[in-house]
DNA sequence: CAGTGGTCTAGACCACCGT
DNA sequence: CGGTGGTCTAGACCACTGA
């Protein structure tokens, strides 16, 4: 028999459906090592790559995670609730706090800014310009490091005639961050617009954010708009979908 | 030569890089085939098995989909806008159109009851309890089809004693739908929390949803209070995140 | 029908890790 | 060091498609 014989599943989703059944009912917990490759040919009498297709299953439905030389081992799931509200209100920025500090407490945060420069035309996405309505902007690049795990890169776009010598050009924005400097030059954003999707990771996205084979992100894309309806900021986010649980409460 | 040879980067990985440069670059556009693992064997003098994990990479990151029998293609993205909050306001369902009305126009929808049905005890998911404060529950299951594609599956429960004797325990929920109907009750929706998680889909879950591999699940649990902050509804939502663009608009 | 992707075997060498 | 997962070969049969 070289092929997949009577059964109508393959072979390597009944090995799959097996542990996925036995990780779900908690005969493997979180972090715990799975039957590895020699194991499950030995015990299913299957060939290497079949047993390889099998673990190849669950770690790309985001529930095992192999470590070379190690083992494939089951998955830990604890994410940050991020209040995509409650979290832009005057109160958090207003008050020297960031917004981050809304996102999680009493955690090793660390907010790594790679670049902050001015930048024009054709370096400027298209959708960028589209929205804040000019192609002379200052972008603000960061990845945020939590519990030494990056979970977030962020890349802010500002209307350089609104930035132009305040510290959102600079690597520290100050106390309240940028929106409490936009504030102080009479744009401070009142109204935000959130859009979220979500995708698989590029080979490269996935390792700016050390991410785990089947997990997601979510890519967020805020718009801030001041009291007259302008555009003052664009911010592309991109989340670790295993890191994320994003809340938004508001009234009908 | 049994193995990778001298370069750093896999063969694989090397083929599916050209494949996904010329993807980027427009020379295979949305929905056109690429070469196939016949084609990939010949071009780079790779085994069958190489060829395909090739083409598996750009598979699990969602750019391109395979056809049995056919060849595998450039996959097209054309998301549904939800938009979160302007949907559930009162004027959306207080004048007896759906919801769902506000986020497709002259689209081919159609909304499949799959069930509705009291059910009880362990049958209720225990955080469903958790926050209907009961487990006598009414569960509406239904599936959301656009263009003869699967976007989305949706369980709401309801509280039992709210909606006994109701339409709401009926197919047909009536015009304005289950709002409309727990608001002539007085029980009339104010206030909502959406909480949005992404990860990959199980094998069963990709079959509901007639999903392409390397397509990541949204996962929406939103409850709805109401005036007096009691939950009158919980809805589980797992939408398909290729068909879709969450947007949430507030103040700050 | 010919061609495609899907599954599977039975080997092999490699880099990495310390279960 | 022995065991692990990662990559690769050179075959094979199957079910499905109609480019």
């Amino acid at each position: 028999m070289t092929t997949a014989g009577s059964a109508r599943e393959p072979k390597y989703q009944r090995i799959a459906g097996a542990l996925r059944r036995d990780i779900a009912e908690g005969r493997y917990a979180p972090g715990e090592r799975l039957p590895g490759e020699n194991d499950l040919m030995a015990e299913h009498a299957v060939a290497r790559m079949t047993a390889r297709q099998a673990l190849a299953v669950l770690q790309a439905e985001g529930l095992a995670e192999a470590r070379k030389g190690a083992g494939v081992f089951v998955r830990e799931f604890e994410p940050i609730r991020r209040r995509g509200i409650q979290r832009l209100s005057p109160e958090q920025w207003g008050s020297g706090r960031s917004v981050w500090d809304a996102d999680i407490a009493e955690r090793d945060l660390a907010v790594e800014v790679i670049a902050v420069s001015e930048v024009s035309g054709d370096e400027v996405p298209s959708a960028v310009v589209n929205i804040l309505g000019t192609a002379e902007v200052w972008l603000r690049r960061r990845r945020f490091v939590l519990d030494g795990k990056p979970v977030m890169l962020s890349v802010s776009y500002f209307p350089a005639a609104l930035v132009a010598g305040t510290p959102i050009t600079e690597t520290d924005t100050g106390p309240g961050g940028a929106y409490a400097r936009l504030a102080e030059r009479g744009h401070a954003p009142e109204h935000f617009r959130e859009e979220i999707r979500s995708r698989m990771p590029t080979a490269d996205e996935a390792l700016r954010l050390k991410l785990a084979a089947g997990t997601p992100v979510m890519l967020i894309w805020r718009t801030a708009f001041s009291a007259e309806g302008t555009a003052v900021e664009v911010n592309e986010m991109m989340l670790d979908a295993a890191s994320y649980v994003l809340e938004y409460d508001f009234e009908g």
